[in-house]
DNA sequence: ATAAAATATCATTACATACTGATACGATGA
DNA sequence: TCATCGTATCAGTATGTAATGATATTTTAT
């Protein structure tokens, strides 16, 4: 594979922003900020569909975000890395200043992670 | 407007992070680093039409994460705050550590941004 | 006044993806 | 062995959004 085009670091960056761009993924990492939960744990913490809750884990693993430990049927999820809770910890601190901005670009719309 | 849901900030920050989970606004604030540049500039610099341009401008605007500076027919663009590029740094950061995850992660694709 | 340049906006289209319900799989306990 | 629990996977659907082409708007130059 000499000619192949690489997928260029921003397409990278582009797909990691992508894992934190959605409210129930974001819900998710929220309920794992105290140390690492079950799925079960998870659905009842957020209230999404067991399905639902299992895809984007799925989707947090495959991207390094998040690591499982199976133990019986159980699996207990955390997050992998410091930086992870570091950046949404930032992203918080910048929302803060543009939050009014944030709110009203129209652009897209983010249906609510509650009371769906 | 009382019992009206209020927007959670789990939302919130979704939706600041789904301004950064997109390839072409990446590469428009990618070209945005070394200061200011007209939407010209940008249309130059990524590849990427004018409309469209235009548009993820209005978006990341909106969002508060790039500013204007209108001097005759020209709009001049910049990253608003420093947390933007620092936020993009930690990413990259993360990002050299999951990467390959990130890479495989089959769950969406991100098409390429150059060579479209 | 007219033309050209720089930018913004609009409607349309195509595609990606989040959600659901059904179901499969593996582990535990009776 | 059988039933149940916890989790993962799948197909189908609906929706959100990025890109395009056309056009409007404002500014500068001739």
């Amino acid at each position: 594979m000499l000619i192949t085009s690489t997928t260029s670091s921003i397409d990278l960056q582009a797909k990691l922003f992508r894992g934190f761009a959605d409210p129930s993924r974001l819900s998710i990492l929220d309920a794992l900020h105290d140390g690492e939960r079950t799925v079960s744990d998870l659905v009842q913490a957020t209230g999404f569909t067991q399905p639902n809750v299992s895809n984007h884990l799925s989707c947090l693993r495959d991207c390094g975000l998040v690591t499982v430990r199976q133990q019986g049927r159980f699996a207990y999820y955390t997050i992998s890395d410091d930086r992870v809770a570091k950046l949404l910890l930032l992203a918080d601190e910048l929302l803060a200043d543009v939050a009014k901005g944030v709110y009203e670009c129209t652009r897209y719309n983010v249906k609510d992670s509650k009371n769906g």
